[in-house]
DNA sequence: ATTAAACACCGCCATG
DNA sequence: GGCATGGCGGTGTTTA
């Protein structure tokens, strides 16, 4: 609980990926006996889902044979075939797609060129790809189609992660649980600096006790958590003087200080002017 | 790793 | 009334 005035509960993101993904295509198909694509090299990812028979997968001069459940991914520049079984070729599901992101959201899910087969593939992300090619196909609300067919691979893609818990790559790299926490906790002081902070209730949601929490964040980010506080307060106050028009009143609102006054001075100890005259100087070049 | 105690300082408000 | 000053209780940090 952050504030005296309300009850409420709260919910933040510690994971946020900073990622561009989007998806290119998505089809379904059952290629004749024997078929051969590649090798090949794309620049894009190519994901492939196996709902029947059987195939050979090659990455890397690597040979993967799949089967029914097994998803196989093509990775841009990395040179790769495959090919239909000639008695029993499978079928298969896939989708392309592409974007800075796309790497990182494999690596979540323990995918990589090193490891390009993930097997177990559930019913309900084999359906995935059905919803992402019914959104492409039927485009009903254009705008928003790609946000919705992007959205479906990914659920797919998640889908596929839980189906393999064991290779997931979880804590997000943190080396310990004292690491994930803090982490956690300057998480909240980037998202909730409007509001009301006290280190002690943050310390106290994440289990620790004020003085050890202010250790560990010390230690850990080399400023202490109302340092930390601050700075985040008074750079989007830099940023909101530099940018919009809001008056000090807003702006101080705006970035947690309920009391102008206080904000201008404590604004002044950290510019070295207040923040009217900050304004006019960053205007003027 | 945890906490009590001491210390420092913040945030707010009364006062002039 | 607007604003500086001082002081107080509580919060945050450091020490042990």
């Amino acid at each position: 609980v952050i504030s005296d005035h309300y009850e409420f509960e709260l919910a933040v993101n510690a994971h946020r990926m900073q990622s561009e993904f989007y998806l290119m295509f998505s089809g379904a198909g059952k290629p004749i006996g024997g078929h051969k694509i590649g090798t090949a090299i794309y620049d894009y990812y190519l994901i492939h889902t196996v709902t029947a028979g059987e195939g050979l997968f090659v990455c890397n001069d690597a040979p993967y044979p799949c089967r029914e459940g097994d998803t196989f991914c093509i990775f841009p520049g990395v040179p790769f075939s495959y090919q239909a079984d000639k008695s029993n070729p499978w079928e298969y599901s896939w989708a392309g797609f592409s974007g800075s992101g796309s790497g990182e959201l494999l690596r979540l899910i323990g995918v990589s060129a090193e490891r390009p087969v993930a097997s177990h593939t559930t019913e309900q992300a084999f359906q995935y790809y059905g919803m992402t090619r019914r959104a492409l196909l039927e485009n009903e609300y254009p705008s928003l189609t790609d946000l919705e067919c992007s959205a479906y691979l990914k659920l797919m893609l998640i889908a596929l992660g839980k189906s393999n818990p064991a290779h997931i790559a979880d804590g997000a790299g943190d080396r310990s649980e004292t690491e994930r926490l803090v982490k956690y906790a300057a998480r909240v002081i980037k998202t909730q600096y409007a509001n009301p902070i006290a280190i002690e209730s943050l310390a106290d949601s994440i289990g620790y006790h004020r003085v050890y929490f202010s250790k560990i964040f010390t230690d850990y980010y080399g400023k202490s958590p109302k340092q930390y506080l601050k700075a985040v307060r008074m750079e989007q106050a830099e940023l909101l003087l530099m940018s919009t028009a809001l008056s000090i009143e807003q702006v101080a609102e705006s970035v947690g200080y309920g009391d102008p006054l206080y904000f201008s001075k404590q604004f002044q100890k950290w510019s070295g002017m207040p923040p009217s005259e900050y304004r006019r100087k960053k205007r003027q070049g």
